[in-house]
DNA sequence: ACCTGAACACCGTTCAAGT
DNA sequence: ACCTGAACACCGTTCAAGT
């Protein structure tokens, strides 16, 4: 068939699978001729629906930001909807850490994105925070955040108890594969609770009037 | 000609001309024919000084990471060291940008990733830290680290100010770009300072007769 | 031992041809 | 409007052939 009378392809469904290869098989496993297979059409096809191969990539990262909760910044004090919106963002990037690398390069022109952006450096402004302050601590919630999920610090260290041999202290080393979520969700959770309470002494130390 | 007296390729000019061009043109530029022309020779000639394109990468990345300081875990207090470590770390990997997604994943089986996270983590433990607590910290500085280096926070925002109309609070936002250097060092250092004196204290308040 | 050209199975993308 | 096959300029990698 050449042209079916209703389109095989929807934004909806090429989105879907695009998002369904990557986390199953990673960036690399996304090419246009597979994806395509996967849609059960031919790889030329998909330039109908996409300019780009990076757009296709673009609105499955925007995907995933949209599952981020942002909602605790209009119902907590900043502190806590802080915290709670870091989780979110947290849980769901460790849920697809193989579109990290394209979140972790800032929002570009994804509308989910820019919207979450928008809304957090809102609360920031709301809660007294100057807007370079409110910069800061967003770009450093982004760093901890895509940070932590984009490589797994316990995958880092190989399973192989030989190669450790040469170096002192890291003889255990070979274990971190095998605790790597307690490993990597601790370190998150250290260094969002110790970055919270450092904010939080801060904001009231540059403005001791202000309400929580 | 097909074999001259002395070899064409050491792994030093191999190495080197892929840097070079990681730095210059990014990561996906590298390619094994590409790096090849770059050297004068064929492609498939690398192969017989590297079974894949992953090894070489592989040594870019590990030629960036020797080049982080670590000695002042030789000679100031933990804390302070750390400080000089993390500043070191951050403006090497500022430095070639375009590598990072590479170290992001881990030492692996890198020795001057490795020799970095044992100096790293043997510091840590003497100066009183349990091994899960020293653990902990080594990955929330990558974290901070590669986060920070991985996607500059300011240049995520593109220069358009048309792009921010829908967004309450980005109006501003077309600017950060040009801002760039101000923007991510002072995140950076917000979040450096804040996680060290967190941790200063917490240490002090797990051990309190603890040396500094 | 080390470099080569030819080949294999891939890429992203373009485009004329079909309906 | 939407899907196709053929083509272009790329990939990483293998391998027999040269010296």
């Amino acid at each position: 068939m050449a042209r079916p009378r209703q389109s095989l392809l929807t934004l909806q469904r090429i989105v879907g699978a695009a998002a369904a290869l990557v986390d199953a098989e990673g960036l690399p496993a996304l090419s246009v001729r597979r994806l395509a297979t996967e849609l059960g059409v031919q790889g030329p096809s998909l330039y109908h629906h996409f300019d780009t191969k990076a757009e296709i990539v673009d609105a499955v990262a925007d995907a995933v930001v949209a599952q981020v909760d942002v909602s605790a910044f209009g119902t907590y004090p900043w502190c806590e909807a802080l915290r709670r919106w870091a989780r979110s963002y947290h849980a769901v990037l460790s849920a697809h850490p193989n579109i990290v690398p394209v979140l972790a390069q800032g929002p570009g022109r994804r509308p989910a994105a820019l919207a979450m952006a928008d809304t957090v450096y809102g609360a920031l402004i709301d809660a007294g925070w100057s807007p370079v302050r409110a910069t800061h601590i967003g770009a450093l919630m982004r760093y901890l955040v895509t940070g932590s999920a984009l490589g797994s610090f316990a995958l880092g260290f190989p399973d192989d108890p030989r190669l450790y041999a040469d170096y002192p202290h890291l003889h255990q080393a070979y274990l971190l594969a095998e605790h790597r979520e307690r490993v990597d969700e601790g370190a998150f959770d250290l260094g969002l609770e110790t970055l919270i309470s450092g904010l939080e002494s801060l904001l009231s130390s540059e403005f001791p009037n202000e309400r929580a």
